[in-house]
DNA sequence: CACAGACTGGAGCGATCACTACAGGGACGC
DNA sequence: GCGTCCCTGTAGTGATCGCTCCAGTCTGTG
């Protein structure tokens, strides 16, 4: 709230603070009331900005959820561990995946609004939205595809020829399993990650297990 | 609920059935575009009944939307299977859970609004819809409940004293493995669910192999 | 200091919001 | 027939919705 007085006027991202602070102020209400919740009249409050600044940068409604999608999602990625193999992982696939489903889960609770405004843009089934729940839609391919990617890295050739589809379906199963998570986890704190972690680290290796 | 219904068989339905339409279409409009964007007018349109008598059945529309949770769940338990030992359900553990899962999945795509409408109640954090989103929570724990019981009533004495809590951590993983598959279908009709049921059933046995 | 472009402040548009007042109308008991 | 009760239909309340208009105030450039 209280942030930024124009009396230090910086370089020409005063431009950009602003859009920020109305993208940011729209995420968090997005996120507490829904799609059709998220109204100007809130989003002006919250960001301390009048209607005209909102539509100065934000052509209308849909364009401004649509980027919040967009900026919320870049600021998870930032937060979010890569599936890509680290040195520091470990050895095995075990432990490997604990090792970054470790960081995953504990970046769940501060996450920012992405996986909440996701969700409802999933659970809302209308068609104006389209290009928010559109583009929610392509990030969780991309998510899949990496982590699939992952799996299949540490799978052995005879593995990967025998089962080529094992590490995308292993990757749904990490995703599903993660979105239970973080529903479970919007009810109350409690909840151990690492349960689940195990949980699904058995999964995995269960899985694998049967098609080796 | 409230009033006392007339044991005629004739007007007594009508109102009824007046009260049912709205209920209806109140859930489907929930269901599609959550808690702020259902509006009376949708209601209205949808039911084919003026809002005179929205207001006439309900006092307001907190009111309303929380009888659409008590209602839409009404009709969820009339077709979900029960979490109670069947003697159809085979003799081992394993057997009765994939055979009630079985039955669970089945009837996830042709539910009714209930998982959604409560999902939405979880994510949508205000305090006004207090009451509805009580009520769904509510009825998660009692779900959750009968699940422990019946995973209890598959234990041996010596597991039931060495591990009590298991069966309820066992309760909340198929609950949460269940809310995940119930996403991932509101993105495409994909995605076998027996697929699913054979990785709950796996994590099922692994924890109480682990656990034995 | 003048000028232009980039924002802000505020008033206000028509439409829709949740909700209400009230005049009926159909089914009943008498 | 008459009155009663339950529900519907119509019209309308003030508030808020998404959105626009435009004058005013900043900023950087010359």
């Amino acid at each position: 709230m209280s942030t930024a007085r124009p009396t230090s006027p910086g370089p020409g991202d005063e431009r950009e603070m602003s859009r920020v602070r109305i993208l940011t102020a729209a995420a968090e209400i997005a996120a507490e009331h829904g799609y059709e919740g998220t109204t100007i009249s809130k989003v002006t409050k919250r960001s301390g900005l009048p209607a005209s600044s909102v539509y100065w940068f934000f052509r209308d409604k849909d364009h401004l959820l649509a980027e919040v999608v967009r900026h919320s999602f870049e600021q998870w990625i930032a937060a979010e561990p890569r599936w890509e193999r680290d040195p520091r992982d470990g050895r095995s696939l075990a432990e490997g995946l604990r090792s970054i489903l470790s960081r995953s889960t504990r970046g769940l609770p501060g996450a920012p609004d992405f996986l909440r405004i996701g969700h409802m843009l999933l659970l809302e089934s209308r068609e104006v939205e389209a290009e928010a729940r559109q583009y929610f839609l392509a990030t969780r391919d991309a998510v899949a595809s990496s982590i699939a990617a992952w799996f299949t890295s540490h799978f052995g050739t005879g593995l990967r020829a025998r089962r080529p589809e094992l590490a995308m379906d292993l990757a749904r199963i990490v995703i599903a399993s993660t979105d239970g998570l973080f529903l479970a986890h919007q009810i109350d704190e409690a909840g151990d990650p690492d349960d689940f972690i195990t949980i699904i680290v058995a999964i995995v290796e269960q899985a694998v297990a049967d098609a080796g």
